[in-house]
DNA sequence: GGTAATTCCTATGATATAACTAGGAAAATA
DNA sequence: TATTTTCCTAGTTATATCATAGGAATTACC
């Protein structure tokens, strides 16, 4: 029941992104990379899903990087790790396809599970980036602040 | 972020042995391996835990098994799944000990972490395994219904 | 008392997933 | 043209999941 480095790692990284994106000029994995204290290789794979999704747009070459597509209020949470997470279901057959349970109608825990895999969605939904970059801000203006690695 | 067979199959096993406690007799795990089409090898591990943390009364030798030391609602949930999953916290940095973040003065995404967590346990334990009984009984009885074994 | 049934304990293996690392092509800038 | 950067995909290592296996200890029943 652990949320993967994949999704944690996207949400520092949007955060990173938000933040730094002031002038219009995109942001670099490499300072990025380096702010977050995390390989430009790895980045490499979780920022290539968050751009293909359409979440963050990329300019190539040198002085490239990335940009938001949206405002910061446009992405929540949920978006962003239902995106890179694959699918946040406590138990697969909720996830429907190929994993859907075929007996799901006789099951005496589907019923839970599927209530659990709801309130997880509405909580995460209720949160957007921009209410992560305040929270960063209002973080770090505290005094003896330090950039927070593991979460 | 999945719940593994362990939490999954232990709830099983749970709801199996208060469904078939009734006259006093324990329930072998010859007899819910059967039931539930899981093998006694890996149920003999899982029940293991449970015997061990107290959830579970077990009676040794031939006609010997398991019994619940409470009533069925004196369980939640959550007590079985936090028992066997080991910790439902969604990342490593809420659980305490070594794993604790020691700059999580700052992280700007500990207190969405923490909330989660909150969120999660808070559903968990609503629910009693007399709930997940009563649910069992409740769709049995509807016609044309099957044992699920996937959840 | 012997035998079968059952729990108990621990080791082993197989498979999948997570978490990266690596190499190099393509694109853009200066 | 050299440098910086994204893009793509393959490979590697570590860890966790999901069991299977073997045998010892305990008890009921005949």
């Amino acid at each position: 029941m652990r949320i993967s480095t994949k999704g944690r790692y996207a949400l520092r990284l949007m955060i990173d992104v938000a933040e730094h994106d002031g002038g219009g000029t995109p942001v670099s994995l490499k300072d990025i990379a380096q702010r977050q204290d995390l390989s430009v290789k790895y980045l490499e794979q979780i920022v290539g899903i968050l751009s293909k999704a359409g979440f963050l747009h990329s300019v190539r070459g040198a002085q490239g990087g990335y940009q938001l597509t949206r405002p910061a209020e446009g992405y929540t949470v949920g978006d962003i790790l239902r995106l890179t997470e694959g699918n946040l279901a406590p138990v697969a057959c909720l996830e429907g396809g190929e994993n859907r349970c075929g007996r799901s109608g006789v099951c005496a825990t589907l019923d839970f599970w599927t209530g659990l895999y709801a309130t997880i969605n509405r909580y995460i939904d209720r949160f957007t980036l921009a209410d992560l970059v305040a929270a960063e801000k209002r973080k770090r203006n505290r005094p003896g602040a330090h950039a927070a690695r593991d979460c």
